[in-house]
This record gives structure tokens, C-alpha cells and sequence, in this order.
DNA sequence: GCTGAAAGTGAAAACCGTTTTCATTAGACG
DNA sequence: CGTCTAATGAAAACGGTTTTCACTTTCAGC
């Protein structure tokens, strides 16, 4: 969801490249997944379409959607881990801290927060990168209770090992 | 700047650590920069004061600061590229896109934000992470006009090469 | 349906930043 | 001084990403 798979395919022709197999497994593999994969895990997903389909591909595939602008990178709870989204508006990501899933919220007015921070840095702001993290409705709904705040992670590792 | 080496130090003490002439110079590169790092640039910065210096070394240390607090991640113009930024309260950070330089604000009120993202998703949200970019002062002065969005990148890459 | 040029592909190798290992050094404290 | 432990650096290991290269597929034009 989210992504339209049409407009996908018809922008990678638009640009005279071609529809593959490979990619449309890709392609689909994203675009079903509500949650944050690695490249890793939109391998796997996209192999089971599409059995013969290599790793090189998708890292391959995915750049090519995220200068279709078909993909958002997201950090995760744990740190900042490149992670592959799906997206399609202009909008930020609300990430679930406990499945992982990945919404988009698009009715974002940050007037006030960069207004204070014009006034306390004299910076002139031109963008910026916000994401939410919480609960989804259903993680809610069930574990009512373990909302962890994530915003200070206990170690100060650098880099995940086994985050995954 | 930003951070209290003396503060580090005892903080390091009151661990049971050791304060070492490797940990010094590393603590003293990331405090006299107010520009955002990559661990190899704190290794290089370091290594002038203590020539002996190894990577490894920095790493480490770059981890207990990050323990400790007086170490925050922040992500780069160009994409996600884990950095290296001396920070020391409870704040935001604020990066120049033309000279790299990171200023921190701590006045942050994203109740409307969240209010509103809570509204279009339904998540309880319990975090946010959240960057700002810009010109600084002395960039927005001098080169006056060219405040690139960042917002998209131009290309869709994963991963930088040649980013710095 | 062919055909041929160019895009696309997969396997393996290369790369590169980060982490581990391990033998050695240096601090702290008696 | 001696001992115990933290800390260190070099080198190796690791793991994710990118490059290389020979081979295959796509697709526009016949």
C-alpha cells in the first residue's frame, strides 16, 4: 500500500528502462509491506515471488525506486538503521516500536517548533526530518502497558549488531 | 563546545574508568568541534594531539561516550549517515547544510505535532526524533541565496561513497 | 515471429567501515 | 616495587553494500 505500483512502473518506462520480473517482485514486495524492511528482509520477501532473484538486484531495485521517490528511509527505534519503507506523499513516518509497522502522517505544521528554533539558534531553517515513534493501534490494543520511551537508548552503542 | 569535558572526565572516573591521554584527546577533538563528525574525522582530529592513537581506540571511546551522553547521532544532508556530534542537554539538533556545523535547541513543543499525528494515525505516540536544517548564521550572511532544500535528494541513493 | 542493441541480471570478488581478538602496556592502589 | 585490572593498537574477522563481468532478457524495428 501506499505506493502506487502502476505509477511506479510507469515512471521507471517513463525514464526508458524496463519492467522486469525481478523488479516487479521488488516492487511488490515493498509496496505489500505496511512495516520496515531492511534490504535484506525485501530480498527475502521478493525471492519468494521470484526464486532466482539476487541480492545485487534489489540493492540495484531499490535505488532506482528511491530516485523514483518511491522509497523513504526510516531509522528504527534502535538506532540508525537504514531501513526501506514504503512511501508516496510528502509526509513523515510514524514507526511502531513494537511490530515495526510503518505509518504515514501527512498534516505536519511545524511553523511554531522551527520559529522557536529560528529565535533560539538564528539558523534559517529550510527543512527538516521529523519521525514519531509509539504504539500502533493494534500494539496498543493488546500489549496495553510497555510503551517504552526509546529516545535514550541504555547502551550508547554505535552500531547494531544483532538488532534484527 | 556544548559538552563539559571536565564533566566527561568525572563521569568516566565515577565508572571505575580510566581517564587516559587517548581518551583525552578524543573527548578534546569531539569538544572543540562544533561541527559534526564522522569517526574518522574524530581520528584524524585526535591523532594530532596524541600521534599513537588508534581507530579502534576511538571507536571505543566514541561508545563510552555515547554511554556517558555527551555524544548524539545525527543524520547529514546527504542521507543517513551516522555522525558525530557533540551535544549535552535534552534538545534537537540543527545542521548546516553548507558548513556542516550542528547548534542544538532545547525549547521544543511538538504537542500540536503529535496532537495532530495522533489524530491522522491512531498511534499513541511516545517519541519523536527530530532535525532541523538550514543555513547557520554566518553561512546565511555570507553565501546568500543558496539555501538548497534537502529534502529530496537528487539522487536516490542508499548509501554515499564519496560523501565527505 | 525474428533480430540485434542495450538494459538487466546473478555470482563472485572487492570494498570499507566497524567490531573482535589477543598479546602487550599502563594506571591505581596497596 | 608488585599486583591486579583497565586500556591499548595491530591485525584479523565480520557484514552489509557495491563493482565487475560474462551471460540473459527485453523490446523496438523489421
Amino acid at each position: 500500500m501506499a505506493v502506487s505500483v502502476d505509477d511506479v512502473f510507469s515512471q521507471i518506462t517513463a525514464r526508458g528502462l524496463r519492467v522486469t520480473r525481478q523488479r516487479r517482485a521488488v516492487v511488490a514486495a515493498v509496496a505489500d509491506s505496511s512495516v520496515c524492511l531492511s534490504p535484506l528482509e525485501v530480498f527475502e520477501a521478493a525471492r519468494r515471488d521470484c526464486p532466482d532473484l539476487g541480492l545485487t538486484t534489489v540493492y540495484r531495485t531499490l535505488e532506482l525506486l528511491g530516485e523514483i521517490g518511491a522509497l523513504r528511509r526510516v531509522h528504527g527505534a534502535d538506532g540508525c538503521e537504514r531501513l526501506v519503507p514504503a512511501g508516496s506523499t510528502h509526509g513523515h513516518a510514524v514507526v511502531c516500536d513494537s511490530c515495526g509497522r510503518v505509518t504515514e502522517f501527512t498534516e505536519c505544521d511545524m511553523g511554531d517548533v522551527v520559529r522557536a528554533a529560528t529565535r533560539e539558534t538564528g539558523y534559517r531553517i529550510t527543512g527538516h526530518f521529523l519521525q514519531l515513534s509509539g504504539l500502533c493501534v493494534d500494539c496498543a490494543a493488546q500489549g496495553d502497558g510497555g510503551a517504552r520511551t526509546p529516545a535514550a537508548r541504555p547502551d550508547g552503542r554505535w552500531n547494531e549488531k544483532g538488532s534484527r
